[in-house]
DNA sequence: CGGGGGGTTGATATTTTTCAAGTGTAGTGG
DNA sequence: CCACTACACTTGAAAAATATCAACCCCCCG
């Protein structure tokens, strides 16, 4: 393969809309194409960065499914985030200038690289793009935001649901189906994001489809009754809805 | 009181050093004290900003202590943090405008207001600071990995250890006592904070002490041996350390 | 000095984990 | 092509952790 052999450029990119801002001048849109350095493809297990590699770029996934992840020295292992097409994942590096976690691919995946000094240099020209990169760090912080409540106030099953609702929405905005999808991580993956042990998972979701809300065959899932698993999540809905109008 | 009495400045603020940049020429130096807008007093108990509220500015905690927290329609709430001097707080706010989270006051407090617009157009000029916002808000993202971690993987008794050892390594980074603090907040609070019921943080604070870890009278705590709640945090580390050398 | 919110403690209930056994299923090599 | 193996997943039973319910205490403040 020749270096360079396809010409990288976020303007005419279909995920543009997903990772970049919506409002540029023609000539600011142009101007994002000296953002991407390059591509990199990996391969499915293997990591993008890990937990102490120094922080150079930030990465937007144009195709493939990652997870990000934590470790401790005792042992302990947390899975923060599932990112998907059009997703930006490095953020947390910026801070110390090296990676506090480890971006592994759980299937084949593509991303652009872009330099975080070209990104910082670039923003500064173009006020679309600084308050773009401030969005996207804000929207991971109110994603996060959500995660601790899930995890600090949710029980199993609500959990599960919540997490299953959230990713076939995203899917969706990518033109997926609403009901179907095809999970790209096991039990003890999901497990560990939502605080269960994969038990809990695998019996959450047995309990789902004894009930004839989502269909599970491994990792193929169907969901029956979108309504049914919202009210899993929100069950008191109703009632404080009720208590609010009296 | 006349508007604007006092001087607000940046550049002679004993705070400078937790809240702004540390590399900046004098001249840009001066120049941050644009940044500020006005300074607030909130009254113990008084929002800083509620769910909402349409957002305009960071705020940057002179005196005080704050929670943030989210409320779900369904009756949920979860403590998403507690901020004291020195630390910025409204990030939530940038991605869609308005705030997701309330933020309150746990004690009579004071903040520099700094108007988002105008750290916008400020660290386009200025790169030491634009630096500066990126981590700011990558050291949030961090932060929250972290509790992601506590909440996905630690036992109760573990989760308090390290929220106390959080608490007591700012608070010592402000220049009080490694071994005193003064909770600002309520057991219920705390628990919200942790994913737990407040039964349950009174009961880990009776066994710490019980075992000569901590002295607890009501929101007074002195911690007796922090070796020991760091072993409660991380009770493998030994054994880990020597596989490692094995 | 009385009231009330915050805090503690005990008994019980519930949820989740742990341990263990067994069942697909996808990929591999004979 | 089929058997085999490794890994993921499921399910059950028992154990552990935490929540819930309830009673009581203790201050701190007006």
């Amino acid at each position: 393969m020749t270096p360079q052999a396809i010409k990288v450029a976020c303007s005419n990119c279909n995920l543009r809309e997903l990772c970049m801002p919506m409002d540029l001048s023609v000539g600011d849109l142009g101007r994002l194409d000296e953002l991407v350095a390059t591509r990199r493809k990996i391969r499915r297990g293997a990591p993008l960065f890990s937990n102490g590699e120094r922080f150079t770029a930030l990465y937007a996934i144009r195709t493939g499914f990652f997870k990000t992840c934590i470790a401790t020295e005792d042992g302990r292992d947390q899975v923060t985030g599932f990112q998907m097409a059009g997703e930006i994942i490095g953020l947390d590096g910026i801070v110390g200038d090296h990676h506090t976690c480890d971006a592994v691919a759980l299937e084949d995946a593509e991303v652009c690289v872009l330099p975080f000094d070209r990104i910082e240099e670039l923003s500064r020209e173009v006020p679309a793009l600084q308050s773009h990169v401030h969005k996207i760090m804000s929207r991971e912080i109110v994603r996060e935001h959500g995660v601790m409540l899930l995890l600090g106030s949710m029980r199993a099953e609500e959990r599960l649901a919540t997490f299953l609702l959230n990713l076939v929405q995203r899917l969706h905005a990518r033109g997926f189906s609403q009901s179907e999808l095809v999970l790209r991580m096991t039990r003890e993956e999901i497990g560990s994001y939502l605080g269960l042990k994969l038990e809990t998972v695998s019996r959450a979701f047995s309990k789902f489809a004894e009930e004839g809300l989502v269909e599970v065959k491994q990792r193929h899932v169907r969901i029956l009754d979108t309504d049914a698993l919202r009210a899993v999540v929100a069950p008191h809905e109703a009632g404080a809805a009720l208590k609010r109008c009296a």
